[in-house]
RNA sequence: GCCGAAGUGGCGGAACAGGCAGACGCGCACGACUCAAAAUCGUGUUCCGUAAGGAGUGUGGGUUCGAUUCCCACCUUCGGCACCA
């Protein structure tokens, strides 16, 4: 036993640290004979300091893997960092220090305080996806993906600061007017060739959520982003210019331009269309007089981000082309403008446009005087004219001035489900005019970036032989240290002397690589797969290991990467699943989000607000328990809160105060039958709602019901209870729940000041005793008409007879009732009584 | 504008089958210990009211013996965004 002292975080906290490590308590080893838990959590970019953020994501997520631990699972929980990426680039632009050094630096220093957490990460099994050893792997899986048929090449546009030369992330384009966050330049588009991978191919499958325990939200928003909608799509022939040279056509065949629309019902009321000012088909269809303008738009189009586009109280804007469609189920010659409310990423970049009965639509017709014809008659509603009606109708009705489908039935419901979309549907591909079609919001993931700072393409292109993968065995493609990083208008790849030169895999010929590196969502795609086995050299994982650990039991990070990394990374596994490289149809069972911890001052924390909280100074002043304990107690963790500072006095508070209360000298009193009766009753009530918490992901609650059964404690030592055999595991049991939230200082009472056997965080979760937990009697709440007018004092045990009568006999009810008799007498078992007069 | 989440004391939050609103903590007030302060400990702390009592979970309705919880309408805040054809 060693003799009393104060406590001292710093001490006990770097010497657990440094036994833990030396011991390799936190090892995970597969073990056949025990179940395992995959327990991941999202991993930092190593942007230089670790920041309360980080700690809010990941002490949560550790305790509750020293949970899992304790319950008896075989747990692994990593840690990486996802290393490449643009700041690393800028900052090399502004001070000259290289990426890789830069990054190795700011890795080394998030090291130290990841460690200072106290976490149980396994280090041996660490990720850093700027080193070659993992990025080999990350241009391994781009080939497979080549090779699958899943990355090709296509023409698309990047915004371009002319002046820096560069290509600009959305997060360096800046203001209304968007201009280059570093020169002010106005941005310019410009379009370039690059590298697609096929994500549009998984898209119906990535809407099924089947075997995933995933929140709701996230769910919503990755179905609302893969925007899957059905209909059909139709050809319009362009009505070609008198003396005009015939029209090219865009993928419907001669002179004709495809449509999606999700009402093929309303085609009778198309009386005009629509083209994206970006479609390639405006020049050809523009009438020379109408030129001018039509140039004009397309370039204050251009200028605008999709945003801005978007915006729904926009005022509508548009040019006529002068340019004519015919519309194929009535023949109608059509006006084709152009808006840029039609966006060429969505679609096929143009639309039929039914004023009567869309909202756009009749807004841009009213607009510009364009022709609106009702052919959805609504029941209910007087018979529409489309020069007097002023709003578009979008609901049920009967078709009208739709010739051969006039009086059938269109309800409210989408595609092959309503009646009218069905029929119509199938007399267009009887016609050979149009076919049943789905479209999807959702895009092809655009992988290539024009970055030094990035894992490279591994392709190699040869005049002759066009593109080649690097052979395996001259992977990976390293990245040259002596670059110019400076902004010249080309991948700094490009710019190297030597680099891109090699030799074509086909003929040997002298060719060239790829200059392009990689989006790093690519690396982040598949981490989780390289903790498995870092050292693993003969491909990306081991597969005993994955045959183990696979797949990840349940992971934890910010919402904010609901529709990016989340849907990326499903997206990765189900395409190495269908190589069979992974196994399963997901590759995370079970996510859970943490909300966003904002500034004092209640904003989002920003260095240029000023209101960043640093973790290295709190666990300076308080230790990392208390701050992993307030950190899981000042919030609910799926929400997130604005930091309170003078909160955290509250959990240091409550940290010494267990300190103390076990480090006091046990004086031995004589308690009484009920103060150690009602001791184990509290304890065992705690452990059955702090085990359901840690399930249940409800952190705060797990520390305020230990900061409750302390207080008990304290009464009971008050009344004599220490010594007794109750209060021995008492102190057993709490420090067994501490453990996982507060590692250390549960080791030091637990090993040091207990003698009991090292490490408390190999001991098992200890078991409720029902029995234990029982309440003897409960006190009843007493309502008359609602209101609660007395308590009583029952044996948990009394029947209903029993419960009234008491409750009828109280002082408080007598009064209210006034002597006249009850009319019913309602009694809920173990909660309250209601009368009603 | 649409989608999602949320509105409970001075503050963070609790209430987990519709059943005692405000657990736990911060802050504050008073007290003990101190020459004093800090730390620590104790008591109190939703609002109105001296009290009895009354009101009260964003607002207005509804269902119910009983609603923070369920239903309808609305308001506000935060997050995301697609004028999605």
């Amino acid at each position: 036993m060693t003799t009393p002292k104060a406590y001292n975080p710093a001490d006990i906290e770097s010497k657990w640290q440094a036994k833990w490590d030396a011991d390799g308590l936190y090892h995970s080893n597969i073990d056949p004979k025990r179940p395992k838990h995959y327990a991941l959590t999202m991993l930092p970019y190593p942007s230089g300091d670790l920041h309360i953020g980080h700690w809010y994501a990941m002490t949560p997520s550790d305790s509750r893997a020293r949970y899992m631990r304790m319950k008896g699972y075989n747990v692994l929980f990593p840690m990486g960092f996802d290393a490449f990426g643009l700041p690393a680039e800028n900052a090399a632009i502004k001070s000259g220090i290289h990426p890789m050094v830069r990054t190795r630096d700011n890795i080394e220093r998030m090291r130290k305080q990841l460690r200072s957490m106290g976490a149980m990460f396994d280090w041996r099994r660490e990720m850093v996806s700027s080193e070659p050893e993992y990025y080999r792997w990350t241009e391994w899986f781009f080939i497979q993906l080549y090779k699958a048929g899943l990355a090709y090449r296509k023409m698309s546009p990047v915004d371009f600061c002319p002046n820096c030369n560069t290509t600009l992330a959305r997060e360096q384009v800046w203001g209304d007017d968007r201009h280059c966050e570093r020169c002010g330049t106005p941005v310019i588009k410009k379009d370039l060739n690059q590298w697609f991978f096929k994500t549009t191919r998984y898209a119906d499958e990535l809407l099924s959520y089947e075997g995933i325990d995933w929140p709701e939200r996230v769910k919503t928003l990755q179905t609302n982003w893969i925007g899957r909608s059905e209909g059909a799509s139709v050809i319009f022939k362009i009505a070609p210019a008198p003396d005009s040279p015939p029209i090219s056509g865009n993928g419907g065949g001669e002179g004709g331009v495809e449509v999606f629309t999700t009402r093929p019902d309303t085609l009778w009321g198309a009386t005009f269309m629509v083209f994206s000012p970006e479609h390639p088909l405006v020049d050809e269809i523009t009438a020379p007089e109408h030129k001018a303008e039509v140039d004009a738009y397309k370039q204050q189009a251009a200028r605008q981000s999709d945003i801005e586009r978007e915006a729904v109280d926009k005022e509508k804007t548009g040019v006529f082309t002068g340019g004519y469609a015919i519309n194929p189920v009535n023949g109608e010659r059509i006006p084709i403008w152009i808006a840029d409310y039609v966006l060429m990423s969505y679609g096929t970049g143009a639309i039929m446009a039914v004023p009567a009965h869309d909202e756009r639509d009749f807004a841009f017709a009213r607009k510009f005087g364009l022709k609106v014809i009702p052919v959805i008659q609504p029941e209910d509603m007087p018979a529409l004219d489309g020069d007097t009606m002023d709003v578009a109708t979008t609901g049920a009705g009967r078709m009208i001035n739709s010739g051969p489908f006039n009086g059938t039935a269109v309800t409210e419901d989408k595609g092959r489900k309503n009646p009218g979309i069905s029929a119509v549907i199938d007399w267009l591909a009887e016609k050979g005019i149009g076919r049943e079609a789905v479209n999807y919001r959702y895009r092809d993931w655009l992988i290539s970036r024009q970055r030094y700072w990035g894992a490279p393409i591994p392709m190699i292109h040869c005049e002759t032989h066009g593109w080649s993968p690097v052979p395996d065995d001259q992977l990976p493609v390293t990245l040259p240290e002596d670059v110019e990083w400076k902004p010249t208008g080309e991948s700094p790849l490009k710019l190297h002397p030597t680099w891109k030169n090699t030799t074509c895999p086909v003929c040997g010929a002298p060719a060239e690589r790829e200059t392009d590196t990689m989006d790093t969502f690519m690396c982040s795609s598949w981490y989780h797969l390289r903790y498995l086995s870092p050292w693993h050299d003969q491909g990306p994982f081991d597969e005993n290991e994955y045959n183990y650990w696979m797949p990840v039991d349940t992971y934890t990070g910010g919402i904010e990467h609901a529709t990016m990394h989340l849907l990326y990374t499903r997206f990765f596994h189900k395409a190495l699943r269908d190589m069979g490289i992974t196994e399963g149809h997901e590759p995370m069972l079970q996510l859970r989000n943490q909300g966003m911890v904002l500034g004092e001052d209640n904003e989002k924390m920003s260095k240029s607000r000023g209101n960043v909280i640093a973790p290295d100074v709190l666990v300076g002043r308080y230790g990392a328990d208390t701050v992993r304990a307030y950190l899981m107690f000042f919030a609910r963790w799926d929400m997130g809160a604005p930091w309170d500072s003078q909160g955290i006095e509250g959990s240091a508070r409550w940290v010494r105060r267990v300190w103390t209360l076990f480090t006091d000298e046990v004086r031995q009193g004589a308690p009484t039958p009920e103060t150690l009766r009602n001791l184990r009753r509290k304890v065992h009530q705690t452990l059955k709602r702090v085990t359901r918490d840690f399930d249940t992901f409800e952190f705060n609650t797990i520390i305020s019901s230990l900061m409750e059964l302390l207080n008990e404690m304290v009464r009971a030592r008050e009344a004599g209870a220490a010594g007794s055999a109750e209060w021995t595991e008492a102190v057993d049991i709490y420090l067994r729940m501490m453990a996982p939230v507060t590692p250390h200082i549960a080791e030091e009472l637990w090993t040091n000041v207990l003698g009991k056997p090292y490490s408390i965080h190999t001991q098992a979760w200890p078991r409720v005793d029902e029995a234990a937990a029982r309440e003897d009697e409960l006190t009843l709440a007493v309502q008359v008409n609602g209101k609660v007018r007395d308590r009583v004092t029952v044996p948990a045990d009394a029947d209903d007879e029993t419960v009234k009568a008491a409750a009828l006999a109280a002082e408080g009810v007598v009064r209210a009732l006034e002597g006249q008799p009850p009319k019913k007498v309602i009694v809920v078992k173990g909660k309250l009584v209601s009368i009603v007069m």
